[in-house]
DNA sequence: CGCAGCATTGACGCCTGTCAATTTGAGTGG
DNA sequence: CCACTCAAATTGACAGGCGTCAATGCTGCG
């Protein structure tokens, strides 16, 4: 039997390799700094100068842009071997927030160091210029997810999303912890709280995802590829009363 | 008087000048070849092997991301000194469409050829890499836009961002056509093109923009000030029957 | 033990999607 | 130059998804 679906968020099988060796890498050949990051810990904020790149060793980080008028949003969740920082380039300063989320061990290392290290030694400069095009790819598809999606299956989408994230860092797909509150997994999906809450009780009621004992905040899938069924709409949406 | 609001989208006053000079630097330093694009001439498709990146020199285009289900998506638009392909680089295949929405001249370049003139030239790669950086920013905007915004809100910051983006490129901000249809439009900022219609003819009752005699696609801007204005709320949106 | 933050659930209403009719405008051929 | 045709745009009616408001339950911590 084929797969009837692709899962929406495929890492390659290789992933957690690729970026096993891109670590490898840079803390081979870059001048690094390390530092222990905390939930709540800011690595940089909105209008900080530029100077700095930084490569996320473990942990979980958010990106948070706020408008000039004051709307804040979360349009990025970063996970173990993800870089950040390169919104800063082009205008020397950065132009979001970066908030850990959950403990966590950041490298930091110089802009300008960094691509003296890339002028000896090619695929370290190779290994950047794929982490950018990573990230304009990712953006891209979260704007497809939330144009495209209805809030249920962009919830849906979401827990994909971070299996699948999981997966390429080689931890375990079929139970994880969020480790966001209902207001922050919604302002990132574009959505109220409740109805991240009202998707997620769906989604139980289906039996498509299950809490465990320990909290809503885990989360168990028995079957991803159940869950992008519903996501790309080939499985009703949990509305009506099943059994 | 001060500005009341800054403007949400604000390219520097030098943009035009950082535009023209990264154009003379991109085709003083490296092989080009150059290209003239018509209205809904596919520059790359996704799928495709990634080998060269491209500069749209003058012109306009649209990137879709297409789901594996089948959802499409215009998920960016590129106008004159943008840069196009970076999708490609992490994966060595591109991952969206990108298509012409008016005739202009498109300049493309191997990828190895490029990095190859970086090495002999710091400030080409400091370009290269402020683009990416540019790029990933823009998407973020756009995020933050389609979650934060109500459909008419989001269409007002759509035009203010076309204007933002011809005023950056030394072009009359004040009356522009747009070469994009409601559809896509409407697909653009995730609303279906009666929303589109709604929202336009709600700011034209307001007076807030104008149209010409010459069609509905051509656009005409009062003042700036007073559209951004609206986006943040501190104008009262175009509901209700004004005088 | 009690408080405070987080999560769930229900009721209600509005924004916006859906469906449909009509008008406008552009392109084509007689 | 005009009639014809078809895509694009506008506008209205209606419904449903999701935001808003509110009450309640749960959990962890002081």
């Amino acid at each position: 039997m084929t797969l009837p679906t692709a899962p929406p968020h495929c890492p390659h099988a290789d992933d957690g390799q690729r970026i096993r060796a891109m670590l490898q890498l840079v803390s081979d050949r870059v001048p690094l700094q390390r530092r222990l990051l905390h939930a709540g810990d800011v690595v940089h904020a909105a209008g900080m100068p530029f100077t700095q790149l930084f490569v996320l060793n473990t942990g979980l980080l958010k990106i948070v842009c706020t408008s000039a008028d004051g709307r804040d949003q979360v349009v990025g969740l970063h996970f173990r071997g993800d870089w950040l920082g390169f919104d800063g380039i082009a205008t020397g300063r950065h132009a979001c927030d970066t908030v850990a989320l959950d403990t966590g061990e950041l490298w930091s290392m110089r802009y300008d160091t960094l691509m003296q290290a890339c002028a000896l030694h090619r695929p370290l400069l190779d290994v950047v210029h794929a982490e950018m095009s990573r990230a304009i790819t990712r953006s891209r598809t979260a704007i497809l997810s939330l144009c495209t999606l209805s809030a249920a299956a962009r919830v849906a989408d979401f827990l994909l999303y971070w299996a699948g994230s999981l997966e390429g860092r080689g931890q375990r797909t079929d139970s994880f912890t969020l480790r966001m509150t209902r207001a922050e997994i919604g302002n990132y999906l574009g959505m109220t709280l409740e109805s991240v809450s009202r998707a997620l009780s769906g989604l139980a009621r289906r039996r498509m995802i299950g809490f465990t004992e320990k909290g809503r905040r885990e989360i168990m899938i028995p079957d991803l590829r159940a869950l992008a069924g519903f996501v790309d709409g080939s499985v009703p949406p949990p509305g009506a009363t099943v059994q």
